[in-house]
DNA sequence: ACAATCGATGTAATAACATAACACCAACAT
DNA sequence: ATGTTGGTGTTATGTTATTACATCGATTGT
């Protein structure tokens, strides 16, 4: 168990499954591989992603519907990451999180000049990787 | 019918409901708006819709599992447009599509720094639209 | 004309993703 | 003790998307 913080017994089933897989899940298929652990219902889940996701431990990938633990590891330039971007390879599945201040400042700005307040910002990249595009 | 090219039948009525619709449609809700002209099956939307995002004329916005017309009038800066970023309201449901060089700049540096090749690329906004926002 | 091919269509069934509704329980504060 | 809050378990249902198979029509090469 790699749960940092104060997580329920279900959140914290869920953060080790999605941070052990190398590459997002479908909650569909993190039940599945908890279903050892007790885990019958979707709803299960939901709401342990739900609260993942909330604390930023965990994001979703819309263009894939489905979930992957964070990499951001409170590193080189900034630990509490504003918006964050995602490439992801539609060969081999792999995702790499990453995220861009002049991309937030470009955003931010149309904004700013449209008068739309973003809650949320959803950037996903879908191609092939270096490795799978040779 | 609104329906620039040449599109089948099925096609074309999707385009115009599409069209007409001031904002996102989910394809079931477009199935349902066609029932009167004979559309039956979540299959009938869907091939249309697969043309006309192949075509451009239409846009997946990926956190709303839904579909709008493409509002990019060849206008102004450029009229066969890279990436399309859009501003999506969760209050009124209004959604606007736009497009920033500088972020379509950034992301291809980004791409070419990682040796990834991107196929699509995905930006949506959630938030407030300045109406809602007050 | 004939067959082959291709793209679009129609229909039914099913898969994949997500939420609603309700009951239960433990922790904690009043 | 009692109410409130947040997590849990379970069942059922709603929503989104695809698979599989049959048919039809236009185009093309012979
Ligand atoms: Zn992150
Ligand atoms: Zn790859
Ligand atoms: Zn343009
Ligand atoms: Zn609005």
């Amino acid at each position: 168990m790699s749960a940092p913080l104060n997580l329920t017994k279900n959140q914290a089933l869920v953060f080790d499954a999605l941070t052990r897989a190398e590459g997002p899940m479908s909650a569909y298929t993190i039940l599945d591989k908890l279903r050892d652990h007790g885990f019958r219902a979707p709803l299960q889940v939901y709401r342990a992603l739900e609260k993942l996701l909330e604390l930023g431990l965990v994001h979703r990938l819309e263009s894939l519907n489905s979930f992957v633990a964070c990499s951001h590891t409170a590193e080189a330039c900034c630990r509490h990451h504003g918006t964050v971007a995602f490439a992801i390879c539609e060969s081999c599945g792999q995702v790499s999180e990453f995220h861009d201040h002049a991309i937030d400042e470009r955003l931010a700005s149309f904004a700013r000049l449209k008068g739309f307040k973003a809650e949320k910002t959803t950037i996903e990249l879908r191609g092939l990787c270096s490795a799978c595009a040779g």
